[in-house]
DNA sequence: CTGAAAGCGCTAACAC
DNA sequence: GTGTTAGCGCTTTCAG
């Protein structure tokens, strides 16, 4: 019923612990004959070392743990493929948890997950003073790398390893896309200002605009809740007032806000990609469901997901993947077309 | 640097490992000034019990294993959602691997997560003999809980638990709903027939068609390969034989070969839910980007999540939870309408 | 009420 | 080459 350990196999082939461990683990020295011994003895058992205890004695647990809002995110379940698969690769395995966007779980997770002694953690944090809490403090003070994605506290330590979106040149290449299309009055629905990724995009919006010599009219720039009721909201607000406030695309600088912008659009009987140019931001159709097909920038998840893995490897073994080059990384936005832009002109 | 130990409290306490044991446990007698003494130290301090230490005594990890093949699925995010929300409530934490459905990559798990000696095993196999593997003997052999999902093996053995999708039920219910709309020449594009999935999707179709008093037109069933090209194929097959062997409606079988299948009625100019009513399988589409909506069967993956989570914790801990009723279910399927599906007459 | 001691399964000096 | 031993951090008898 239970397992066998070595010592069940070293009993019963008249030989000590050490010796079978030596020939399990292939290190040592072993006389030829009695390594065949044990091996051919093994072959026909079934053993399958504790890693339970070798973590205890090695002082690792050969896990990696995730912490994250919402595992039904795309953007999230496609990171965590790629760390798996690059860090599996090295025998370590992955801990995951879905807060579902609750602090409180978040903490407590934290605080599991240190239990475990994970090797080391990367986390999409909604608790966005984590400097504060001693739940993180412990991983620091230990000397656990942690890695941030999606976003990342304020907290400049260097310490602190993140990897995220790049988001002022994401909603650059939003906007450009649009003025390479000849559109020239341009409005944008961005997140509430107070979050980073609302206020950076916003701004990616505005450099974008003054680096072709066009003034962001404040009329044009609308802000809601990342929603899809808050990008409904929003474009309702930008189409009542278009005939003083004129424009003839918009960018859009989230998902679900993406989503409510179109419904407002439809229901007010205009046509996207017609009578307005829409581009919104990572929004997911890898399916094709959307007639017209909407254009979007989108974050590059495998990307991040590879990164991240390599940074761990690099992390946790330097001696064997190399000191990492940069740990506060942004990956680029890249642009994915669609029929929800017209040429103008 | 490296986190405090029982030990390391106990001497500067003055105390006995053990006494400090019980009170970080809440059990076994120690004086209630003593419990002060050490529960004021230890709040200054920063002690995190070391689980791993816990789980080689207690000959228990409180880690349950999850093998899938492809964690950007749906299906399987949702599933793995709600099951860590359940178990996380007693304890237990989630270790994921992601096949990419490799059967090799999948053996290699199965054997990395038995070396860390999970609790439990839930697993969407790709390889449907598990049996004659040595891989899932391990874990039976032990003892250890497995818990099938999405598929099961042929096997059955009482050891096998399950919670899968009712096919038959699914299938019925789609091609009952296109009945029930007027339609009584109905197509059926199905997945391949040696596999469960396939072969259960249409004899559900036939299932619905018969208690109908309709007969399945052996013309109007295509078999396909379960992704887009396939579903595209088959509806090309269809349409082009449309004049001899004519239908107003189809149920596809899989949530790609929808896809497919959406694409090819496009192309030939034809109207989704005028020319053609179609009801799917499975297809997710929750921003509603679709237009027309297509009306679809669908796994109720939050029920699934919840009854493997429940599962578990009645597998792992009878006198806690109560011993499981069934081990072996079927989950219904339900219908998400869309108007891919006119009325006809 | 508290402490000493054994042992979970494994690794790694260190002897022989 | 192989065995003995100590010890990773914890729980749990068993003494005192």
């Amino acid at each position: 019923m239970k397992p066998e350990t070595l010592k069940d196999i070293a009993k019963e082939l008249n030989l000590s612990i050490s010796t079978v461990s030596r020939v399990v683990n292939g290190k040592g020295y072993v006389k030829e004959e009695t390594r065949q011994r044990v091996l051919d003895f093994l072959a026909t058992r079934n053993y399958v070392p504790n890693e339970i205890a070798r973590s205890l004695k090695a002082q690792e647990s050969m896990t990696i743990g995730i912490i994250l809002p919402d595992l039904r995110e795309v953007y999230f379940n496609r990171i965590i493929k790629e760390i798996d698969r690059v860090v599996s690769a090295a025998g370590y395995m992955l801990l995951i948890a879905d807060t579902n966007e609750s602090k409180k779980t978040e903490r407590r997770y934290l605080d599991l997950m240190f239990q475990k002694r994970v090797d080391a953690l990367v986390i999409s944090t909604i608790d966005m003073d984590p400097a504060e809490t001693p739940y993180v403090e412990r991983y620091l003070n230990n000397g656990t790398p942690i890695i941030f994605i999606d976003n990342h506290p304020k907290l400049d330590s260097d310490q602190v390893n993140f990897v995220v979106l790049d988001n002022h040149q994401a909603s650059r290449l939003a906007v450009q896309t649009l003025i390479d299309n000849g559109h020239r009055d341009i409005a944008v629905i961005a997140g509430y200002l107070d979050e980073p990724t609302g206020y950076e995009r916003m701004e990616g919006y505005c450099q974008a605009m003054e680096a072709n010599d066009l003034h962001p009219d404040p009329a044009l720039i609308a802000i809601g809740n990342f929603k899809a009721d808050g990008g409904y909201r929003c474009m309702e607000e930008l189409l009542l007032q278009r005939d003083v406030h004129p424009f003839t695309a918009v960018h859009v600088a989230s998902e679900m806000m993406t989503i409510g912008a179109l419904r407002a659009i439809r229901e007010h009987g205009l046509t996207v990609g017609q009578d307005i140019a829409v581009i919104g931001f990572d929004v997911h159709d890898d399916l094709g469901l959307a007639t017209p097909t909407i254009a979007t920038v989108r974050q590059p998840e495998e990307e991040v997901g590879q990164r991240v893995g390599l940074m761990l490897l690099q992390l946790l073994r330097p001696e064997k993947y190399g000191a990492p080059e940069e740990t506060k990384v942004r990956v680029k936005a890249y642009l994915q077309s669609g029929s929800s832009i017209h040429k103008l002109q």
